[in-house]
DNA sequence: CTGAAAGCGCTTACAG
DNA sequence: CTGAAAGCGCTTACAG
């Protein structure tokens, strides 16, 4: 930055000034200093910028160390975050946390990021308090039980399973069955999407005096196969299901078949919050309200940049709904006699 | 840090030398230090140590923008290589590049990275001038067509190859295809995976006298089906396929069994540096031969931090194989008259 | 509109 | 084994 300002016959804060347009610079001067830039190759570096400044430009995705097993929207997450970061002049890094408490803290205390994007929200997440706490910006993809205060995206859980019932119900079907991918941990007993989902489809059967099971399995292609068998086995009455694990689809829609099941002249399968890649692995394709996943990661980021560049601007909470994609798993409901 | 330097009555140098064991302390001393970062909550700040040190400890992992179709393994890269760096004490940033040239400039001259993992290589990339001649280290995950000098690690996409078609020639299979999920453009024209994959096919193919074809299709379900189309309408002799095309993979096995064929009866199709998540949503489940993501993702970054670490450590150099998994996929080649 | 100087939070020769 | 001081590459009051 020295050379560029005597190359250009100016002060280092001419420079600076020039750069970040932070005071009027003359047209001359700031052509002088551009040729200087240009003929030197040079380019401000983050790092003296950053300290000065109190603030990186870099911005962090804090997502669940050691569960391995991430679906296409996870992906999805992260590459739209990390576009739409870069985008708006941040730069994204991975935050795996594996111990929350120690881990949470030791982002915060670095200094190293301006805010951060949490993944995988429980309802009682306890890195939100961890972070209300030490000051630091951040932002939810997903909700805690309490969203008071707290900015956050999310899909709208609640409004995309009395869709999936409501298109059911028109096709006649009474019986009804809510799959998820939870296993039996604490961890995913809190989890939002299925603790929010389960609740939802719990109230609206009941209000509307549909018959409502719920069965969880692992979100894998065999846990769909396992799904695939219990159903047959222990849910003959059952003609709609809605399906809250991805990854167990295709698994789930081939194991039908193995049974003896026909889709969807015996049983409608509609597929909730999950990306049409995996859905249309199905054979047939599975019908799908589609997760908003690159607007969740994208609105993220952006609802994490206004709480720091901002930090009056109105709380940012915005809820998102799925796209419905028809695919081949809907019909109408087999009459008793079938 | 002055803080804890008054707390304890030592001088600022002191607090430095215990937190990063640079030079001797007394262990009274290290003990009072110790004490008072612990009362403070001190953290030392990350954007400080790296101005002082020349040295950020992140990294970055470039991967190509716009392309938004990452499969399960490209995530394994993600996490797997996330996680590596935490362990080694860097953090690593995700380097979406667009416009390749002005990307990796931005990247190498902004000082915020001690290196970069680069993902998607092709045969020339362009990056990888870029980054030799900016002194900024880096590592493939993939290699260039010509290797020498540069630290990468990759799938051992002959080695793969060959393992296939030694598998199916034992099954007496004669009449082969190769199935990729490069498009015409000049970008995957030269891809290392798929060049890489077609040279050997060929090459093991015309050695051995069989007879090999090779095609080409979008990644997707619907890629995987209309392949199928072709491969019933004109291809009605072959009867082993070499699937370099992980998420047209269940379309494809779908497709062919829409039109009439069984598997593996009248076909045999490996699926190969790809992922069982994906090979297991097909029905019935592919036989594979797995890419090693996880692995390539931690050893990139390995390998990356020696370079960072120890410029004049053997230049790291790798080839992985993939693993077999039996699937259901693979059967004896139907006889003449079938 | 431009410049001299202090300071961001650390590290590291250098001296003791 | 410990400390005083310079310096990493910037930004930004403050003065002109």
């Amino acid at each position: 930055m020295q050379d560029v300002a005597n190359l250009a016959n100016v002060s280092l804060a001419t420079v600076s000034f020039t750069i970040n347009n932070s005071k009027p610079v003359s047209p001359k001067t700031r052509a002088k200093v551009e040729a200087a830039m240009k003929d030197l190759g040079y380019r401000r570096n983050a790092v003296g910028s950053a300290l000065a400044r109190g603030r990186t430009n870099v911005v962090a995705l804090l997502y669940p160390a050691l569960q391995h097993r991430f679906s296409v929207t996870s992906m999805q997450f992260f590459t739209s975050a990390a576009d739409q970061a870069r985008l708006r002049g941040y730069t994204l890094v991975l935050w795996p946390m594996s111990n929350e408490a120690e881990a949470v803290s030791e982002l915060t205390s670095s200094g190293l990021v301006d805010g951060a994007v949490l993944m995988e929200v429980q309802l009682d997440d306890p890195r939100v308090p961890e972070l209300t706490g030490s000051n630091v910006p951040f932002a939810l993809i997903g909700r805690t039980r309490d969203t008071s205060g707290i900015p956050f995206v999310d899909v709208d859980f609640e409004h995309t399973v009395e869709n999936a019932i409501d298109r059911l119900t028109e096709l006649g079907h009474t019986n009804f069955m809510l799959i998820d991918g939870g296993t039996g941990n604490q961890l995913l007993g809190g989890y939002g999407p299925i603790a929010r989902t389960r609740t939802t489809f719990g109230e609206v059967t009941a209000q509307r005096g549909l018959t409502g099971v719920m069965v969880s399995g692992a979100a894998s292609s065999e846990g769909g196969r396992a799904l695939a068998r219990e159903f047959i086995e222990s849910y003959p009455q059952t003609t709609a299901v809605l399906l809250l694990n991805e990854d167990a689809g295709p698994g789930f829609v081939a194991g039908l078949q193995r049974g003896g099941l026909r889709l969807p002249q015996d049983v409608s399968v509609i597929s909730i919050a999950s990306s049409l890649d995996t859905a249309s692995m199905a054979e047939p394709e599975l019908t799908t309200l589609a997760s908003p996943a690159d607007e969740l990661g994208r609105l993220g980021v952006d609802a994490l940049i206004e709480r720091i560049e901002q930090q009056d601007a109105p709380l940012p909470q915005r809820l998102v709904k799925c796209s419905f994609h028809p695919g081949s798993t809907l019909g109408p409901a087999r009459s008793l006699g079938d």
